[in-house]
DNA sequence: AGCCAGTATGCATAGGATTGCAAAACGAGC
DNA sequence: GCTCGTTTTGCAATCCTATGCATACTGGCT
């Protein structure tokens, strides 16, 4: 293993001083073409780069964004992260990646983490920030965008789709179908998007004069939302005629479940409609009617905001982008019915 | 924002001395009870926490691994990158993503940066290095490690399931199975998990006295799986009555074409075996029948050896883990027939 | 040729921590 | 109480690059 190479080799070996040197690797700095090329010559004959670290402890700016994230199994998170990291390189940032499956303690714990490395700026993915590290993160002027995710405090920006109108198209579009004994598998009731989904749909199904039959909090969790078709299911007498789950991740597992399990037929028997429209659900064996989260401007969305607040110092702001309805055979719906029949 | 505190902050506050707070934060140091406590006191008084970045300076280790990848689609790499980024954490590294979609140039400009920000180690998977890169790295003295790759290059550590033996696997199986008429959708033979798991499953049916009808290269795509198929399966004539496919994610493609759109039926009319087992290849609209990549192993090895070699100094090594054939309905073999009857 | 404005370059310091070395403090033993 | 051997502590140099300031250079114009 050789040496490893500074600015100042460069230096001596095109015969000028460590700043020229420096200068030539700073974009926009003040240097002659010929010093320029012969810098560069210099640098390329000893496979110089400059060290980001380095300069990072002077301009103060790493150019690295921590995501927080709990888990990758639901593909709407690795579709994001793809998204995310494409947009942030092309930026010239790169993503550090924090799992924390937790909340509180274990997500404060990554969060110091994520502050030692002086990032600079902080993606928060389906989890739970405490108080406590909220101004620590303030206090070290690192801003943190949610992505779909919110919480009161402003001092957050936050991204998110519009899960409440995202509920209520769902609830009408079922109540237009004439389903009668309707019921939703939540998403976590502990996160903003379980709960604004939830209230959502709960609000325009009273609104249409009816009530869900039930509600239960499948947690995001393929093996709760299982578990609760299984129970609720179990007696034809009571069972629901249309379902509106909380995910597509837990809605594959209700539909595997009402298929394989219980023998039931997609929509003839229930209808079920699913949230954030992720890649699978558009496969032939799902063909799930969902609402689609539009994940490419909630990135963009994400990186305007992350780099608004870095670059140009702006306020934190909120974000809501709009949620569409996709139609697909796992719903009965009125022929030619659409979100804009939702009356929203 | 509050001006960033550092050791000096702290020294100052606890009436000592700059080195004696670095001593405190570092493990292993001589430091009396008395002085740490005081330190510890005036730190948390004042929230401090030491500047990884001028760490790494002065060590010359980041604790960051950079991840390099081509895309998260396939949802094997997700759940990889998951199980790499929860065990590196446990050890105190973290993950820097870059994504890299093509390869060659594009590749090794990624590289470039990567070295930039003087990572500890690099993990490549589904991505091809250039030799030039390679060196770079080598001189640089940073360890890599080829995830579900492989290079001729024994300057690489490699970890890889046994793709040759499981395209064997596939090919024994499907030929006590019956069946007469085998071809195969490879993954990309570009990359050595294609071309290695073709070449297994081409030379064990051959020494069975067959031949496969075809092989085609779908390139770890869907679409061009999808395609392949169509192409294929058009004439009910030359149709193949069984199909070992590069990976389950091309597998779930040609499953999907096969019968929502050519209308059959399988196992009964064509056979199909995947390859990775990923978590969809269990839900009940697939029940795929797949050989089994170990990916806790393969991170485990891939932790190991990447640790092994930073803070050791191992050398490079090449690990093979065991493939092993999963039985579910996606395919018509012998009953009660399991690897162990391949004779391999 | 001489002057001026504008641009290039070099010098020296800063950024926040680690660490070898030397000095100080401590404790034990007599 | 004194000495000797450890353990703690502080000093100062170092890691690599960016940047304000002062100086040297450049070219255009009269």
């Amino acid at each position: 293993m050789t040496r490893k190479i500074t600015s100042l080799d460069v230096a001596e070996r095109a015969g000028v001083s460590q700043s020229a040197v420096s200068r030539v690797f700073t974009p926009g700095a003040s240097v002659s073409k010929k010093m320029a090329d012969k810098v560069r010559k210099a640098a390329d004959e000893l496979g110089y780069r400059p060290n980001v670290l380095a300069r990072s402890l002077i301009t103060g700016r790493t150019r690295i964004i921590g995501l927080v994230v709990a888990y990758l199994d639901n593909m709407f998170y690795p579709d994001a992260l793809e998204r995310l990291s494409n947009a942030l390189q092309a930026e010239g940032y790169h993503i550090l990646v924090f799992m924390a499956r937790g909340r509180g303690a274990e997500a404060d714990r990554v969060i110091e983490e994520l502050l030692d490395y002086q990032v600079d700026g902080i993606v928060a993915a389906s989890v739970g920030m405490s108080d406590e590290l909220t101004s620590r993160c303030e206090k070290a002027g690192i801003p943190v965008v949610l992505f779909n995710r919110e919480m009161e405090d402003p001092r957050f920006s936050a991204v998110v789709a519009d899960n409440k109108t995202g509920g209520a198209i769902a609830a009408r579009a079922l109540v237009a179908g004439g389903h009668r004994r309707i019921a939703h598998i939540s998403g976590w009731l502990g996160a903003s998007t379980g709960r604004d989904r939830a209230d959502g749909f709960v609000g325009a199904l009273e609104a249409s004069g009816q009530k869900p039959i039930w509600v239960d909090d499948g947690a995001y969790s393929r093996d709760s939302c299982a578990a609760i078709v299984r129970a609720r299911f179990a007696d034809p007498a009571t069972r629901p005629d249309a379902l509106f789950v909380g995910n597509d991740h837990m809605a594959f597992a209700a539909l595997d479940v009402l298929r394989s399990e219980l023998g039931l037929s997609v929509p003839d028997d229930v209808s079920v409609i699913g949230f954030d429209d992720v890649a699978v659900a558009a496969w032939p064996v799902y063909d799930l009617t969902t609402l689609r989260q539009p994940i490419a401007r909630m990135v963009d969305a994400t990186v305007a905001a992350l780099l608004g607040r870095i670059e140009q110092g702006r306020a934190p702001e909120r974000q809501v982008l709009e949620t569409r309805l996709v139609r697909r055979s796992s719903a009965r719906l009125p022929e030619g019915w659409t979100d804009d029949d939702a009356g929203i």
